[in-house]
DNA sequence: TGCCAGGCCTTCC
DNA sequence: GGAAGGCATGGC
């Protein structure tokens, strides 16, 4: 049997990988396709089951789980956040399931680096060139895939040739921070060790890194759930429900969000911005 | 054609 | 330390 078959409880596949948090994942048929580590997963969803299909079976059970955040009781983390107000309790309401995922840190770096004054095709578009001329090929039921490259893939990697990947004036930033990891200025695996604060503070160090792609970053690949990334559709969004559809500053918005949705402002964000976002695109 | 896209950097005050 | 202006590129 090469699929095997996982029990999820409170868990949406279609909403955590369509809410604009990863940028490689592909619907094709009832199957989602997109690469974890170092292996291709095909992934489906019916009713309280997952089914999972890969290259690489070998521990593919923990594999998923991790990325997915599966042995995360979400179904308490919903029941607690649906108290905190009624904006909250109605977002919940449409997109129950949406979990925030534990992606590759190096990868979600550069393609939140890309994201910046960019928008959700174009990032993908990106991040998939990056990966298909630098990263690793694994073929998988008769189609060809591409693993994102490592730092050590793109030691050789000119701004030029970022550029031509359509990363635009971004180009500059990845090279940087590439050069900067390969150099070792920066140590990944330490970072990822460094509680909150210090490690938002080494992610604002890095070119093309400002508060919003740091934590970005924070949440979406190092489970930081406290942080609240602001962009344009959550600015809206806390205008419109809290701030009586007043222009507000960002700081403003943030104190307000660290205040009212403390510990778990991360979530409350994901599915703000998923619910918002759904009315109005 | 002009404006916008899940911001950030640089310059200037 | 806060406010403007510029920025690659594609889609509408």
């Amino acid at each position: 049997m090469n699929e095997i078959k996982i029990k999820v409880d409170c868990f949406n596949l279609k909403y955590t990988l369509e809410c604009g948090q990863c940028f490689r994942w592909k619907n094709i048929d009832n199957y989602y396709v997109g690469v974890i580590k170092d292996r291709v997963i095909k992934i489906r969803q019916d009713g309280d089951y997952l089914y999972v299909k890969s290259n690489n079976m070998d521990n593919l059970e923990k594999v998923v789980k991790d990325y997915f955040e599966l042995d995360k009781d979400y179904e308490s983390v919903e029941k607690r956040i649906v108290k905190v107000d009624d904006y909250v309790k109605e977002a919940i309401k449409n997109t129950s399931g949406l979990r925030h995922l534990n992606q590759d840190f190096f990868e979600t770096i550069i393609s939140y680096i890309i994201s910046a004054n960019n928008n959700i095709p174009r990032i993908s578009k990106s991040v998939n060139e990056i990966s298909k001329r630098y990263g690793d090929k694994i073929e998988f039921e008769g189609e060809e895939y591409y693993l994102f490259p490592t730092p050590k893939q793109l030691e050789n990697v000119s701004v030029e040739d970022y550029r031509s990947c359509g990363v635009g004036f971004r180009d500059k930033y990845i090279y940087d921070t590439v050069k900067r990891i390969n150099s070792k200025q920066i140590d990944l695996e330490k970072m990822q060790q460094m509680d909150t604060v210090s490690l938002r503070k080494e992610l604002l160090d890095l070119m093309g890194v400002g508060p919003k792609v740091a934590d970005c970053i924070l949440l979406f690949s190092c489970n930081r759930e406290e942080v609240f990334p602001i962009d344009v559709w959550v600015e809206r969004v806390m205008e419109k429900l809290y701030f009586n559809d007043q222009v507000t500053a960002k700081k403003k918005i943030l104190e307000y969000a660290n205040s009212h949705f403390g510990e778990d402002a991360g979530i409350i964000q994901q599915h703000l911005f998923y619910n918002i976002r759904e009315k109005m695109i």
